[in-house]
This record gives C-alpha cells, sequence and structure tokens, in this order.
DNA sequence: TATCATTTGTGCGTATGTATA
DNA sequence: ATATACATACGCACAAATGAT
C-alpha cells in the first residue's frame, strides 16, 4: 500500500509527491481539494513528519499546491486544467 | 549578501560562526537574543543544515551562545560584556 | 465562554549515505 | 583515515490558529 521504495535511489519525498501529483492529474484530487494533511501521509506512509512536510513543500515549489496555515494544503488551479 | 566564500581556506561553518560573532560584538544581537534558526540560517548563507549546526555548535564550543532544545539558540552573558 | 482535536509552523536532536580534499 | 559539506530521513516537542462541540 504504501508504494514507497527506500531502497529507490529517487528520494521518499519526491516518490510521495509523485504520487500526489498522480492523483492530483487522475481527477482524484481536483482543484481546491484538501490534499492529507501531513499526519495523514505520515500514516498513509509509514514516514516521518518531516518527510510528508517535505514533500508537500516540493508539491507547493512546483505549483502544484497552495498552503493556508492551520486549515490545510489544497490543489491548485493550472492554466490548462480542468476545474473541479 | 552571503558573504560566504567556498574558495577560502576558512571552512563554511567557522565563516558563520565568525558573522555570528561579529553581530554579537556589534551589539546587533545581545545578550538572551536568540541568534537566527538552523533553518534561517540555511537559506541566509546558502548551505546544508548540517554545516548550519556545525556553525552554532561551534559557537556554543567557544561560549558564545547557549542552545535550548525546541526553543533556539541564544547570546551568552559574558564577563566583560554589556547587558540587553 | 471554554475545551478539544486538527493542522500547519517552528526548532532542535540524531543518523546515514555520498562526495571531495 | 579525517575533515568538510551536502542531501536525505526519522524523531520529539511546543506554539498558534482554526473549527467543532
Amino acid at each position: 500500500m504504501p508504494e514507497i521504495d527506500h531502497e529507490s535511489p529517487t528520494p521518499v519525498y519526491r516518490q510521495i509527491a509523485a504520487l500526489i501529483v498522480k492523483e492530483i492529474e487522475s481527477g482524484a484530487l481536483p482543484v481546491n481539494r484538501k490534499i492529507p494533511s501531513e499526519s495523514a501521509l505520515t500514516q498513509r506512509f509509514g514516514v516521518a513528519r518531516t518527510t510528508a512536510r517535505h514533500a508537500v513543500a516540493h508539491l507547493r515549489e512546483e505549483g502544484w499546491v497552495f498552503t493556508v496555515p492551520q486549515r490545510g494544503t489544497f490543489v491548485k488551479e493550472r492554466a490548462g486544467a480542468d476545474d473541479d
């Protein structure tokens, strides 16, 4: 279930980020939908919160999501993407 | 801005430590003032967190600062130094 | 009003692996 | 082998804001 390979040369945080991107692209996570919290990711993938945070920070830097303190992180609107 | 010279024979962590000492001596960082966090130093100087940590550890060994776990690192009182 | 759970923000402690000189 | 430096990853603790009760 975790789908995380700790032996892979690809860092864990990037693997998690990639999986979330996949969910965004598939439509499972539409625009403005809250993505799983850091704690949720921590449990789901069996990683440390710092690692989950790193994955989210990466998604933010890549423009996939935006974060609202104390509320959560949400899927960002992109040019050429369908709205919810 | 970084004022860090990676080509210098002086290790990066010592250069950072020296800059902080300068700020303490100039009064920019008075006694009991919290010095920049490891993350802040990491960003400010464009170094790895381990390097920033090394710089802070060095300052601690030299008696310039003291660290309170989970709270931060603060400027230590010195004999002959003015209080804040 | 007060309390509680949730969630992000911040900060340090530690360890491993890699690379270079 | 040692010192330096970076990237990654796990752990722990506390703060602050939000939302629900």
